[in-house]
DNA sequence: CACGTAATTGTTAGCGTTCACATTGAACTC
DNA sequence: GAGTTCAATGTGAACGCTAACAATTACGTG
């Protein structure tokens, strides 16, 4: 028989089948340099036979490490914030740790703070917070001390928590300063829900490159990321007089704008050009395609993992800010005004 | 001072300064029935007092159970995988487990099987196995015995791993059928990677749909799922002759063909009827708004988590199959055939 | 009022690993 | 060839918790 007892084999078992003590197959395990290579043969072999796996478990206890870091994100069906877990999934597998995620269907003060308790009884090492929220910024103020933590997405004025995020505010210009260059006389825009920080972002940008250029800024449309809430925005765009140039916070919204302009026989981009934010995978593909502001997540997950781990390695270290660029992609939902 | 000292404090803090043994202390973590109520106040205050945490790490080792489950995936960012997880990890987060996650480049045989011992080192007490490609899904048949498993969207002959999946030759036969019904002569059909069971289900179940109707079966044209390989076939399609229906084995690829047909100035539905699959929130709002099959995503990831946590308590049980039925939603990319 | 029974609490021994230190033996040095 | 050094290995004690059992207390009953 192929299985002598039920239990599966420790490291005392392969210390026995090797004829050395625990201690030695443990350093065996942790590439200790000094054994010998005759040793260290007979262990790995020992190993394989039994068929031995070692219990991180048990390591983490008396390590004080479990090498896993947890994920707290809040609807992570959304394309933004499953891109980013993934980067930081990879990132975090390829630098040897483990990912645990909390998935918040509702995001405040209490929920991050029990998500961030939850993971931290699970011995987590360190924390990501993707928190594109203001209540969820505001609940990384009042978290415990002494976990390592970094937030994406996110902002806060604690010195402890580091912050990785996508410069909104750049990226709305890139857009509105695109449509103006274009000759349009002012650009509208479809906000995010007012609670996100990237709404505020996009709106603050969209405002500032209109303030730049001395044109007149409209009274922005109120949205809520969905479809449905740029289509019934667009229907408003096509009855009002004057519009020529509309900016959508995502491109979701902005594919709700194009469905209404669609349906009520607007041509885009000859009457209304449109541009969103994001560059979904299906943007390049929309009725017309759309043109758009690029969002590399993984490279925000990746910077995510490099700043954590630089926390857990390194301890308490000074606060450090990452912003990273987006970029303008051109397609055919915009041209210039007649 | 509040920081006595700089370690945190451990249940043998809590009971001295309850007054009690630390087996006591245990007892009120685990919601022991004899516990004399005073008591349990008494160490509850203490625990607060201290700000004391449990260390799940600790309790793992001697209960041989770290209350996390194992998710292994491929890219989660498909809006189909991720909405699975995201199903899995609130079902699991309610039923009081953690999550753990893998998602995997590549995926074949080595990969899951890595990605599986990986989870198992870290000592997770079941896994769920996104594995929607036969390469995935005979990595299931050689995974080490005696590891709770689910399979979410694979298949398997094996009898120890349980499966949960949507019915995707179901959900092919609804959409063929709609078509069908509304007076084409048949229907034309953009597959899915080979590689992947829904392609191959969905393939079958269009194919019997046309068979059953005694209609010529068309050479399926294909795709990889892509927005832009639907964009392609649609371009194929609009070159022959006859064609006017067309039924997309995913509603990206189907708002490829839409795209691909706009351009070319060929009417949908008037000309040419087209129907998805997955139901994704932007297929409500294409141009024209997408006729589709409905997957509840959020089901699977709860039976998964239901399934595989029978399989925990309960030991090794019999083999489960449990098949969800999609839903038809039909909107205005179909019109009865001229 | 002594006694059995049940409720409540304490004691001891691990879980499987790593850490700190002790021990061995071989290789140098002068 | 005795003393020194260092590589290679072993020994025992944690890590923080729960399981199993032992001990104590309280309560009713004949």
């Amino acid at each position: 028989m192929t299985t002598p007892k039920r239990r599966l084999p420790v490291m005392a078992d392969v210390a026995r089948e090797a004829g050395v003590s625990h201690q030695t197959v443990s350093r065996v395990l942790n590439d200790h340099p000094n054994v010998r290579p005759d040793t260290r043969a007979r262990v790995e072999e020992a190993i394989t036979r039994l068929g031995y796996r070692r219990n991180l478990v048990a390591r983490a206890l008396v390590t004080k490490r479990s090498r896993t870091l947890g994920v707290v994100s809040f609807d992570t069906t959304l394309y933004g914030p499953a891109s980013t877990i993934y980067g930081i999934e990879q990132a975090a597998r390829t630098a040897g740790y483990f990912v645990s995620i909390v998935s918040l269907k509702t995001i405040d003060t209490h929920s991050v703070r029990d998500a961030v308790d939850y993971l931290t009884e699970q011995g987590v090492d360190g924390v990501v917070v993707v928190a594109p929220q203001y209540s969820a910024s505001s609940a990384l103020e009042s978290l415990p001390a002494g976990m390592p933590v970094v937030a994406a997405e996110g902002t806060t004025h604690r010195a402890d928590v580091s912050v990785v995020c996508i410069d909104q505010v750049e990226g709305a210009k890139l857009a509105t300063r695109h449509l103006l260059e274009q000759g349009h006389e002012t650009v509208w825009h479809i906000s995010g829900p007012p609670e996100w920080l990237e709404s505020e972002g996009r709106l603050q940008g969209w405002r500032a490159a209109l303030e730049e250029a001395d044109r007149p800024v409209p009274e922005p449309l109120a949205g809520d990321w969905s479809p449905r809430s740029g289509y019934e925005a667009g229907k408003s765009l096509a009855a009002m007089d004057g519009v020529t140039a509309v900016f959508a916070a995502n491109d979701q919204m902005a594919l709700g704008v194009l469905r209404a302009l669609g349906e009520l026989g607007v041509p885009v981009p000859e009457q209304i050009s449109v541009v969103g934010f994001d560059d979904i995978p299906e943007s390049e593909f929309f009725s017309p395609p759309l043109t758009t502001v690029r969002q590399d997540f993984d490279v925000v997950g990746r910077h995510c993992i490099e700043v954590l781990l630089r926390q857990i390695d390194v301890g308490p270290t000074a606060f450090e800010r990452l912003v990273v660029r987006p970029s303008f992609v051109v397609r055919s939902s915009t041209a210039p005004a007649r």
